[in-house]
DNA sequence: TAGCGGTATGCTGTAGGCAGTCGACTAAAT
DNA sequence: ATTTAGTCGACTGCCTACAGCATACCGCTA
């Protein structure tokens, strides 16, 4: 047996990642958007964020645009990048992708699942309730989100499994605050789901998909009648006062 | 009247955007791919790229990785770019989603569309009508992406149309050189789809654009089964041989 | 006093350059 | 003859430097 046939099966991931420094970047600049420590509309500087993170601007400017290429943020010709500003309407549109998408993956999933992809379903199930359970808010987003990503995987469509990944990222952001709210509900769908999965039934792992995901979206819109957003603090600004204590 | 006021209504690009470097050279090495210049798996050279371009390494860096994201090329980590490959099956699955998205775009667009929107249509149909009875098939191909981007944006939902509109892109590459065999029908579907948009039958205008996409589906797949790809020339390559000759 | 043009500043966009790394070719040993 | 170690070459990844530009500040004028 040549080596490359084993390593082939064994390591999905050749390697741990020494990781390229951009890659490396574009994660430390998501976390600092996720974490709120770069507020929507600010004005990201490169050279700020290359001295941040220790690196030059070059990685930096890669990063940022490949997150405008996601939607993170926004690049302005001419003037730099901005922190994208999600809106409501937004919110609910992608929701709404979101549903479409991971609607459709349910029923190719349904007809194309093995044995084999079920029975990680319900590890991953399984895992998520007892998140939930002894109340690791993070580790039952973490596994909700891999749930789903393994359900679009097992649709047997890798295209519309990287753009339904690409799309809960996105909604990654504004559910995370959410998710808690949901809490158990969500994970007994998730159990039905499954089950109409493994037993095939495309048109009942549609109709769930759809309902579970209308579920989130109507929590997400509840959520936000509450809190209804700060204003508009500045669409664009550019460069900070020279001397701070005068202003 | 301040003139920004003005400005604001009569110009919505506001300039005629010399663009950035950047830009310029996502879409002339997109022009390269799909003219067939650049081949699939060939291996991109950021230098060689420059040189022919007449810019610097940076620009044909950032328009590579912009590239990557978008799937016309493939990035791999230390040893560079490559070309993407397209697979029959990626073509099928990317058909398939670009089916779903436009479905559901079409669906939305019959709930929202206004008389404005319809009339807008109608103006595309008839030009693409104009252009394949005088057999101009590249202005067809043109005219029959802009009425599909339409439809995305008529259905109000903006993450949507900018998904399918990325998808499209991607088809096209496949796409326009089959573009010739459909021809009058396609357009034929495309009356009846603004029809059923303009009465606001969302079922019936979903219904039409699924059996659309579909057919130019199958005839893609049909398109395929006459020219079976050349077998698999080389997945991956680096460093061009010293000699070309002895190859 | 309010509007307007001039000037300064810092940021982006682009270019060039250097070191690390990966692949291919060559030579030696089994 | 096939495998294995060594060397060379080239390309990528990253950093630094420079030019252009857009904004903010400030003095001038009406």
């Amino acid at each position: 047996m040549l080596l490359s046939d084993q390593a082939g099966q064994a390591a999905a991931t050749k390697i741990p990642r020494p990781a390229t420094l951009r890659e490396s970047v574009i994660e430390a600049i998501q976390e600092l958007i996720v974490s709120g420590q770069l507020k929507p509309g600010q004005h990201l500087v490169e050279s700020e964020l290359a001295q941040l993170l220790g690196v030059s601007r070059q990685p930096v400017r890669e990063a940022l645009q490949q997150l405008n290429g996601e939607g993170w943020v926004d690049l302005h010709p001419g003037q730099g990048a901005f922190v994208h500003v999600p809106t409501v309407e937004e919110a609910d549109q992608l929701l709404a992708v979101r549903a479409l998408l991971e609607t459709e993956s349910a029923r190719l999933a349904a007809q194309h699942a093995g044995e084999d992809g079920v029975r990680r379903l319900r590890v991953l199930c399984a895992r998520g309730i007892a998140a939930v359970e002894s109340d690791d808010v993070e580790s039952a987003v973490a596994t909700n989100s891999e749930l789903h990503a393994l359900v679009t995987a097992l649709s047997g469509n890798s295209v519309l499994a990287e753009l339904a990944s690409q799309v809960a990222r996105r909604v990654r952001w504004y559910h995370t605050p959410v998710a808690r709210q949901r809490g158990m509900a969500s994970w007994q769908e998730h159990t039905a789901l499954i089950d109409a999965i493994e037993a095939g039934d495309e048109h009942r792992a549609a109709h769930i998909m759809r309902e579970h995901t209308e579920h989130t979206r109507a929590s997400y819109m509840e959520q936000r009648e509450n809190e209804p957003v700060e204003p508009a603090p500045k669409p664009v600004r550019r460069r900070r006062p020279r001397t701070p204590s005068t202003n």
